[in-house]
DNA sequence: ACAAAAGTGTTAAACTTACACCCATGC
DNA sequence: GCATGGGTGTAAGTTTAACACTTTTGT
C-alpha cells in the first residue's frame, strides 16, 4: 500500500491497536456481533477550503501599476450534478468509508471533487441536527482545510459536478443582548456573501449565533435564518468554519495563531502575508506591529521581489525555529 | 412533545429546516433512495464527565479543623458489564438514535447510565480511527461535560454496569521536539492518573501528542502509548477533553474562559473557585491577580461561609451582565 | 495567641497600540 | 517628482505578575 501524501492528522501507518489480550468468550460475542441491531446513520465529511485568490480581474491594470494586486479570501464549492440540491452550490464532500478516518475522508474526496490537493484540516465539527439532509439520517464531520496559491488550481468537473472558488465576504450585522434574572442570550447575525464573477453567480446567507446561558450554563447553538443556493446546512458549516479560522487567526501570540501561514505559498512577502490576516480578521493592522508578532515564525530567505512599482520587498519563509518551543 | 430539560447545545424546538422548494423529481429520488447502498458506520457519543470532588475521607479532620476540604478534580467511569472490554472501565456513552442530535443522545445516555443530570457540554471532536472498536466500524463524537457538586451523585448502576467517580490528575511527561530541514516535530507525553479510593482503583495511560510541520502545513495526532484499564481508545478521548478544559480555562479574559464556572454551584466563594481554576490549570494562582480577571463574571451575594475556624467569606455567584459583552 | 483563609494595595515588568518617520522603486 | 509599498523606531497606554500587608474567625 503507497501511503498516499496526505498532511491530514492521522496517517495511515499510525493505526496501531493498543496489545490487548481477547478471550474466548470475547472473541466469540465478536464474531456473532451484528451491527444492524440498531439503526445507523450515513457518516459525511464537508470542506469549507479557505484560499487566498488575486481579486483582479484582466482589467484594470494600467494606471495602477504601483499598487499590489489586490487579494481576497476564497472559497471552493462544487455544484451539485445530482438530487438532492440538484444544481445548488455545495461544500466538496463526501460519503465515508470503511476502513479511513475522516480526514482521509476528506482529503480523498476533495481530489475527487475538485482536484485540489492536501492542505492544513483542521475538525470544525459534527453536524447531526435531524433533518439536515433531506435523504434521511447523514451526519456530517466538517473540516476547515486551507490551501496555498500554488495548490488551488482546480480541475475540470468530474462525478461531483462542476468546481469554482467564490470571493468569501463575511459581514457581523447586528447583536442583540438580553440578561434577564437567570437567563442571559445574545444573538450575532452573520451575512455571508459569496461572489464567482466567472460564472456570474451571488449566493448570500445569514446565519445566527446564539449564545445561551439558562439552567445554570452556558451554550451555543446557530441557527440558518436565510439562505439562498447553499445546499443542505452548508451556510452553518462554512460559517463555523470560517469563524473558527478568524479565532485562531486571532491569537497570534499562540501557535495556534499561525493557521494563516498555511494560506501562503512557500515564499512570501511580509506585507503579503498581513494581507492574509486581513482577510481573515476583517480588519487592518498595524505594520509595525504585526510584523514583531509574526517574526518568530518567519525567516529571510535573501531574495527579493522586483518590478512592482515600489521598492522591492524581502521574500520569507517559515523558520521551524519558533514552533512547538513551549510544548 | 415535551422538551428535555436539556442545557445542551441545540434543542429540539430548534429544528425547522429553512423552507425550500422540491420538485416532483426531488421528491422521486428521495422517495426511492435507499440508504444501504453504501456501508454506514455505528455512531455513539461518549461524555469525558468532570466534577470537583472532595478529596478528603471520612477521617483526617479532627486537627486540621481550619483547613479548608482538599478539592479534587473528578471524572466519571462507568464499569462494561459487556463485550467488548468486559469489566474494563469506561467513558459513560452509547449509541445515537435516529432523529437526535449529538447533544441529546450524550444526555440521555448520561442520565441513563449514571443518573447525572444535564451539564455543560463542548464538543470534543469526532473519533473515527479504524480499528478503534473491535466489533467494527464505529466512530464516535466524543464530549467534554462539566457538572456541578450538586448535580453529581452517581445512582446505583443500571444496564451499563456500576458508575464511579476517579480521581483525575496528568502530568506532562518530557516534551521531544526536532527540527530538521523543512519538519518539524514535537512529542509531548502526558499520563494520566485515575483513582478510585473506595473501589479500590488505579488506572493509569500514556498518551502521546504529535505536532508535526511537514509538506508545508502543520497537523496533530495522538497516539495511546500505555493503557491499563481503559476501554477502547478513551485514554486518548480523556486525555484531550482534559487538555481542551485546560486550554479554555487559560483564556480567562475571552468568553470561553470562564468555563470552570460550570463546575461550580450556584454560590461559591472566590477561593474555591480559584481552586477550581487551580486544579484544571495545574498550577497555583495569585488570589489578588485572580480575583481581578474574574471579577468581571461574578457578583457578591452578602451572604458569608461560616464555622470554617477561620475568616468567614463571602458567597458570590454570576454575574451575567458580564456575559456576552462584546459580541 | 495562632494558624488558616479572606481580602486589598502597590510596584515593576511585559506587552499592546498608535503613530511618526525614512527608504527604494517604476513611471 | 511622486505615489506606493517596504521597513524601523519610539512613546503612551494597558495588562500581567509578584509580593507585601491587614482582617477575621474557631479553637
Amino acid at each position: 500500500m503507497t501511503p498516499t501524501k496526505t498532511t491530514g492528522q492521522t496517517e495511515r501507518r499510525e493505526y496501531t491497536a493498543m496489545a490487548r489480550v481477547i478471550s474466548k468468550e470475547e472473541k466469540e460475542f465478536l464474531r456473532k456481533y451484528d451491527p444492524s441491531k440498531y439503526e445507523r446513520p450515513s457518516l459525511t465529511a464537508d470542506m469549507a477550503v479557505f484560499a487566498i485568490l488575486s481579486g483582479t480581474g484582466p482589467e484594470g491594470e494600467r494606471k495602477e501599476y504601483r499598487k499590489v494586486p489586490e487579494q481576497k479570501l476564497g472559497v471552493l464549492l462544487v455544484k451539485r450534478k445530482n438530487f438532492p440540491y440538484k444544481d445548488c452550490w455545495a461544500l466538496p464532500g463526501g460519503f465515508a468509508e470503511k476502513d479511513e478516518a475522516l480526514t482521509e475522508t476528506a482529503l480523498r474526496e476533495l481530489k475527487e471533487e475538485t482536484g485540489v490537493d492536501g492542505a492544513c484540516m483542521e475538525s470544525v465539527g459534527l453536524f447531526s441536527r435531524p433533518g439536515r439532509d433531506p435523504r434521511g439520517w447523514v451526519v456530517s464531520q466538517a473540516f476547515l482545510m486551507l490551501v496555498d496559491a500554488e495548490n488551488c488550481a482546480v480541475e475540470a468537473g468530474d462525478d461531483a459536478g462542476e468546481a469554482a472558488w467564490f470571493f468569501f465576504d463575511v459581514q457581523q450585522k447586528d447583536t442583540k443582548k438580553t440578561v434577564k434574572k437567570n437567563v442571559a442570550e445574545a444573538r450575532i447575525r452573520y451575512r455571508m456573501s459569496l461572489t464567482n464573477t466567472s460564472v456570474g453567480i451571488i449566493i448570500s446567507a445569514d446565519v445566527e449565533e446564539i449564545r445561551t446561558y439558562s439552567n445554570r450554563h452556558e451554550s451555543v447553538r446557530w441557527q440558518i435564518l436565510e439562505d439562498e443556493g447553499l445546499a443542505f446546512d452548508h451556510a452553518e458549516i462554512l460559517l463555523r468554519a470560517f469563524l473558527m479560522l478568524r479565532r485562531r487567526a486571532d491569537h497570534l501570540r499562540e501557535d495556534g495563531g499561525r493557521i494563516v501561514l498555511d494560506l501562503m505559498p512557500e515564499k512570501f512577502t511580509l506585507y503579503s502575508l498581513q494581507e492574509a490576516y486581513e482577510l481573515v480578521l476583517g480588519k487592518k493592522l498595524i505594520t509595525p506591529n504585526f510584523r514583531r508578532k509574526i517574526a518568530p515564525y518567519v525567516r529571510e530567505t535573501g531574495e527579493f521581489t522586483s518590478g512592482a512599482g515600489h521598492r522591492p520587498a524581502m521574500l520569507y519563509k517559515r523558520d521551524l525555529d519558533g514552533y512547538y518551543s513551549q510544548g
